[in-house]
DNA sequence: ACATCGTTATGATAAACTATCATAACAACG
DNA sequence: CGTTGTTATGATAGTTTATCATAACGATGT
């Protein structure tokens, strides 16, 4: 009974930004690769992979340095860009979030508690 | 290059309304029947149907009256609590979209701006 | 009395999207 | 030079969503 909220960016060629996706850039930042950061957003690499090179795309911008080979098998890390949109989008999300729960108890709740809490 | 959201409201069962759903019903209301509301927000009947039973069933309680045959062919209505819903609802989407605009001017416009509208 | 009309209601099918499987290429390291 | 774990990508499976087809309905005009 709460409310959920989703936000994106898009541009001509379609959604290049989102919540989902700073999360799955945060957790490539975290982990060091995109195959652990599918695994901390619970999808598959192939997923993973395919949204961020469909961001950069659509962005016409790195926003993954990745390496192949070597030690650990390869890696990936953000470009600047990335790391400058995650904080940017990271904080718009939450100031809009936060407006968000402070209008649903102002507007909504009174009438959900009354109209559908009471009628069971 | 404009921010999008969605807003929308789950209980145990799933979603049960959302922008999109409150304005299928508010179409319901201007034209007198899901069909010609279908037309309206160019989807198919039987979408447009789905939709709102299955808002029903998770709300457990009824959005539209309807009835069949008649000179018209038949119609539907909405019921005091789909209309209560839909006022509450497009206070609350209007009031939350505004913030993102105003956060987003704010926060993200100057970031995108100058990271990549001058690199072409 | 009864055929007409446009709507509700719903089963069946098609299409689009998304997730999963399988596999090649790669390069530092022991 | 084989081992290792990752990137990268084609191919397939599955799941959700949209479309097609059709029956039931009842006020109205003939």
């Amino acid at each position: 009974m709460n409310p959920h909220l989703n936000l994106w960016l898009e541009n001509e060629s379609g959604v290049f930004f989102s919540i989902w996706r700073m999360e799955l850039l945060q957790a490539v930042a975290d982990t060091g690769s995109i195959s652990a950061a599918a695994t901390v957003m619970d999808v598959h690499y192939r997923t993973a992979w395919q949204k961020i090179r469909e961001m950069e795309t659509r962005l016409g911008q790195k926003l993954v340095e990745t390496q192949i080979g070597g030690k650990s098998g390869g890696g990936a890390q953000l470009t600047p860009l990335a790391r400058d949109l995650i904080t940017a989008f990271n904080q718009f999300s939450q100031e809009v979030e936060q407006q968000m729960q402070e209008r649903f108890t102002a507007v909504l709740a009174p009438l959900l508690t009354a109209s559908l809490d009471d009628s069971d």
